[in-house]
DNA sequence: GCCAGGTGTGGTTACGTTGTCACATAAAAT
DNA sequence: ATTTTATGTGACAACGTAACCACACCTGGC
């Protein structure tokens, strides 16, 4: 608190003697952590009704129970989580892999996961992968090893699924659908979103509609590919191919990818089929002094908050994110549940809010 | 895939029949999973020898380590994390507890620790305590039961940190400090940033400067608040009390509460002293139809996407989020590595981004 | 009076792993 | 030839918990 000494330049670090209080009250750190014979020795019982007492299964006299109760608390037991896995061949830890924690997205994802399973006494294990198959794969097998629950992920491949499935561990696949092996998943109608931001487009008049979509085997890309061509269809206009740019995910030349799109193809508007690229053609539209909703109309996929926030507000296909999170984690403690229900796929509709970033193309 | 039928409205669930292929090649789920003394018999050799070959301590002969790998490998054998930890008495899990994963600043701190922790082979556990000081020690205690390594936070009470040190669990506060036993940290100097912040507003001529900050006792905004009050002595300036809006964490009248300053005292500028409120004072400004940069200046704290964004884009006391969530994983590592080493603090330097959302104020 | 069934208790075992130890054998030094 | 040292190996115990079993004591019904 009373810290003083303004350290160096930024990220400088300053180490300091801190001479706070040893922990107050308590008896001082245990040697040994407090396990359930010691309890079980405190209350005048044997481990195995001390056991049953904590437990709450089969029988305990009142008394007995109180005294390890008090015993309890007064040593400060708490079980080993390890050593009941151990013993009941189950864990209360559910991994989650998802591809990049520092995007909202998948942020939301996991606050969502988390909340629920929270609510439902799990734990979660939460990895970020950065689209990287090989962490992913890393990262299912740290699941295996400690016998997770179950896994909820946004799938890169489909090894890691399949290497879960083999170790019976429950897989949950959200955003998209890679694995190979049965398992359920909450995804969004990738379709029917790209279908209302494309038909909206055209309605306005637009007939040159670029398209900014990942470069990925993924069933959500995939899919807002194929409503965006579905759209087109069903008004009659013909897809350039050329307006469709694919783009990988970080790629470093993203915006001159759109740079070139723009100059190139000079299309009237965009769809931006994820949150990333709508903020990649954000940028580039206005470096070119290109007025959006004017020059160049703009659509984005996943709602999150700077695209309400700059003028013009951005007209976007908006999805559940959270909700989504939540709904695989209930379908995976469904699952926990009842092992041999019946296999479940979530799809979720979006929504099409229209802002001021998409108006009929100028003349 | 070939999926069609387009649900009722938002949020329409359905159940798929599924008929998916069953894992390919492997040999069907296993009843029970692969164990050490299954691939010790494979190999034709004792389980201990098979431990040994496998963790690469002790003796063992080429020709052994072989086909006891070979057996590993064929029967896809994964050692099971919790039999480990049981027996060697340590866990390679740490825990995390962030106050709101669905904030920018928390998920990025979470990436960063995140990062650095499975780089160095430790899983991490998140939590989101929503600032709940009864969710946090929830959280602590799931943490002490499952022998943590250790523990990394961003604290809402002392209470957690002192159950975690009562039970030998190393504990790293980051963002703030309010544990009373000792703890390595890593926090921002907020007061400099706070100094830096209002000074830039008083060297433009504002007179009136609002200051939103949390109703925590925390000390990352009691020291925002400090840098407020010290830069306005700094430049002979008297604070006008009501000028300061304490807020509190997802307060339901956060924007009335920022009308009201606005409508009762009149400041030619606002500080608003961390990312929710800076979004709040945004929205209420908007609506009043008070220019940004104009009517009011505004100056935010922590950088966010749209801050930079929105026109006039925000001013803002910026901070290495992701940078603090590495360095608090490494402080954590290092006292695992080595657990009497020196406490240490790392206090970084936020920088001040200045921006069209501060001007002189109008006359 | 007996047996049936509910209640209460503690001993034993097993979960899967690793560390310790005792014991071999082979190679090198006395 | 005998001690030392290095190399291999497997039996055994233990980590902390919970399931299972055996046993004891009650109560009430015939």
């Amino acid at each position: 608190m009373g810290d003083v000494g303004v350290a160096a330049n930024s990220g400088a670090r300053m180490t300091e003697p801190t001479t706070e209080p040893t922990v107050p009250g308590a008896g001082g750190v245990h040697a040994h952590s407090v396990t359930l014979a010691d309890i079980a020795q405190a209350a005048g019982i044997s481990p195995s009704s001390a056991s049953r007492a904590l437990s709450g299964r089969g029988y305990v006299s009142a008394p007995a129970r109180a005294r390890v109760l008090a015993a309890a608390e007064q040593l400060g037991y708490v079980a080993n989580a390890s050593a009941r896995a151990l013993k009941q061949r189950r864990s209360l830890v559910v991994g989650v892999i998802v591809s990049d924690l520092g995007n909202q997205f998948y942020a939301l994802l996991a606050a969502g996961i988390e909340e629920t399973l929270r609510d439902a006494g799990y734990q979660m294990v939460l990895l970020s992968d950065n689209s990287e198959g090989r962490r992913e794969l890393a990262g299912a097998r740290a699941f295996v090893a400690m016998r997770a629950a179950g896994v909820i992920i946004t799938p890169v491949g489909d090894e890691a699924a399949t290497l879960l499935a083999r170790h019976g561990i429950h897989v949950v696949e959200v955003d998209r659908r890679l694995a190979r092996v049965p398992s359920d998943a909450v995804v969004l109608d990738n379709e029917r979103g790209a279908v209302k931001a494309t038909a909206h487009l055209l309605a306005q008049g637009h007939r040159r509609v670029g398209l900014l979509v990942a470069n990925t085997d993924w069933t959500s890309d995939a899919g807002r590919l194929r409503g965006y061509r579905q759209a087109h269809e069903a008004a009659h206009v013909a897809v350039d191919e050329a307006l469709i740019v694919p783009i990988g995910f970080h790629a470093p030349d993203a915006e001159e990818r759109i740079a070139a799109l723009l100059d190139l193809e000079r299309p009237t508007a965009i769809f931006a089929a994820n949150n990333q690229l709508a903020e990649h053609a954000w940028h580039v539209l206005r470096r070119r002094r290109l007025t959006i909703g004017g020059d160049v109309s703009l659509v984005g996929f996943d709602d999150v908050p700077w695209m309400a926030m700059v003028d013009p507000a951005i007209t976007v296909v908006a999805q559940p994110t959270m909700e989504m999170g939540r709904r695989a984690a209930r379908l995976l403690l469904r699952r926990l549940h009842d092992p041999d229900c019946a296999l479940m796929t979530e799809r979720l509709q979006p929504s099409l809010v229209v802002r001021g970033s998409t108006a009929p193309p100028v003349r």
